[in-house]
DNA sequence: CATGAATGAGTGTTCATTCAT
DNA sequence: AATGAATGAACACTCATTCAT
């Protein structure tokens, strides 16, 4: 049995690294079509074209698959949220929060069953050094944000926005993405209203 | 093969009430201790003190058992609410909420596994005629509260604003309650500042 | 347990013949539209409208009330069979046996699916001195008709020929219909040449 | 779920095809020591020296391994009926039709109780493509048989002959060889006469 | 390193039968 | 007698994981 949830091994060569990330784009491609019930590692690696022993060879088990496929999730979400920080620039606080929404949820947008699987795993999975980093991360983004709208945000404890508002940006995408039909135009206004009026809130 | 959700047989007798009643009981226990992954159709027969069996004559199968679990909580999580409402009488708009949000918060606190398991199960269920009435219900009680504080708030759609409000709290709830070690008192400030910004927002 | 396939009790009174028949009826049908598969003690009692310890009070096991409807089924086919025999009088032989083989057919025409379940069971069941008898008179039959067209048949061994030719026939009407669709036709002619060829036969 | 009834996987290196092979070899016994009734996956895997899971890489449900047994079963009859042919030679049409009936009949003898399982199974499963490939072979062989004896029998349709002549020598075989004790010589004579008859018939 | 055959504990579900009321 | 709630052995099938080749 192998309980460690690193993954086993470093992979060096460009092959064992195609291989390596083939198992994951696996995963994402079962899990957002199939769901968490269609997850399993047999089925992956049959998806990835590799054998179930080398995924066992990647992947001690299948909780450090999960693991590995919340990171790069993690990694694009917080790219793409990046990017989209960068590219609004200087506006007004209610366009800029919309820019930032509208990147966030776009990974809902893609994929909402693989987005929702991920954040259930999250929370039943033990936080690793390498998510702390991310949350680090955004956490440095949304302070320098709201530095710059000071005036129009009220009191604030940086620490719980960092995670609060994450949380429910995908509550509101849950909630109307997720529907059948998706209704995203309101996903998106829910989500803005919410963030908007979590920052200017006054006790 | 039993398809349907619905219960399978009205108990008749009392004892049979009973042992419908158990069954559903030790469903909430066993998530509630083990989460969904602890949730299996022996394990609960084995904890209400019944065979596997007499679990199969009242739900045709294990998604049904669920579906019964959801609407007991959801019984519950209105009644309390309501009665919140009823007891928060005319007291001022962020009061109402902190007792409202209170009151929704109440089923997380008792029990966050329960909780979080029951979500994601909902979503994952078909809605049927029961839960659609709940929410007509909560529906009610949200516009009768806005109609009392119709200055205080921004415009708002009320057939949006019933089923983001409880998402929010909920995700305020997961995100501060189900921590190690909770942190209830976050949650609640967080959630309460989360309804009243989204209530009170100017767009 | 209860191991004899005896009916457990002779119904005295006339409620408790309806009953009786009911669950006979019952389990008829509920072979008929679902074959053995279908044909379980609870689905049986529900259908007859009677309760699970009702049955079980009529017929000791499963095997007893399988038993009781093969009787039924023999007893109606010997029956439907004499008339046949009375109905066809002194015509030539072939016109006798296509009589008689469409009599022996009907059952099979009603319900194929019964008849065939019905077979395999009498099969499988020991034989008990009900069905002995059955067999006597049918055998009774076949020498009168025999009989009747000695100078046409060949040298024939009645004691093999009473069970070879139900069977024959029986072989026959699985195999042509019991399709889809049934082959009603092509059973009857096939039926009448295999009868009469056999009787015909010189070695 | 797997519900078709091709086989799971081809068996690639050499004790896969060994237990393959013993996996249907087991099932065969099983059924042929107890019937139907005692045919269970769990028990053909534990028979087999293999494990349940195995079982299912090979046959993804029961009915697919049914499937492959009745196709064992086809090939192996077909075989030892085609060998007949060919040692019957130029023979009389009575030699010829004993000769064959004795190799068709074969298998009853060696276990009556798998052959019967057969039949019942045959009749409740879809056919496949390699079904009705036996039935060609088993048509052509007629054919070319009748037409080496076309002076003595009578008018005739193979495509009905082909189906009804195999089941008539099951039902002379199912009377007379599963009996206790079983008459053998009664089952074979009887078999022999029939076809012999149902041949030589005239409207 | 990779393969894929093999494992077997675990789980959902059925149904013949019993027995207290 | 009749009821129907309860029982639990039995069974089909899944899937994470191992290990000989």
């Amino acid at each position: 049995m192998q309980n460690t949830l690193a993954p086993r091994k470093a992979p060096r060569q460009m092959r064992a690294q195609a291989t390596h990330d083939a198992i994951i784009e696996a995963a994402a491609h079962i899990i957002g079509v199939g769901g968490l019930a269609a997850f399993n590692t047999n089925a992956v690696a049959a998806r990835a074209g590799a054998s179930i022993g080398s995924l066992y060879q990647y992947f001690g088990n299948k909780d450090a698959l999960m693991v590995a496929l919340i990171h790069r999730q993690q990694k694009r979400q917080l790219e793409s949220v990046a990017q989209a920080v960068l590219r609004v620039g200087e506006a007004d606080l209610p366009t800029t929060i919309r820019v930032i929404v509208r990147a966030a949820m776009q990974h809902h947008y893609d994929n909402s069953l693989l987005a929702s699987a991920i954040d259930h795993e999250e929370a039943r999975l033990p936080m690793d050094a390498e998510l702390t980093g991310y949350l680090d991360q955004s956490g440095d983004m949304v302070r320098a944000l709201l530095a710059r709208h000071v005036g129009e945000i009220g009191d604030i404890n940086i620490d719980h926005a960092v995670r609060t508002l994450p949380a429910l940006v995908r509550a509101a995408t849950d909630t109307w993405a997720n529907r059948n039909p998706p209704m995203l135009g309101v996903a998106e206004d829910e989500a803005v209203r919410t963030v908007l009026g979590y920052l200017r809130a006054v006790p």
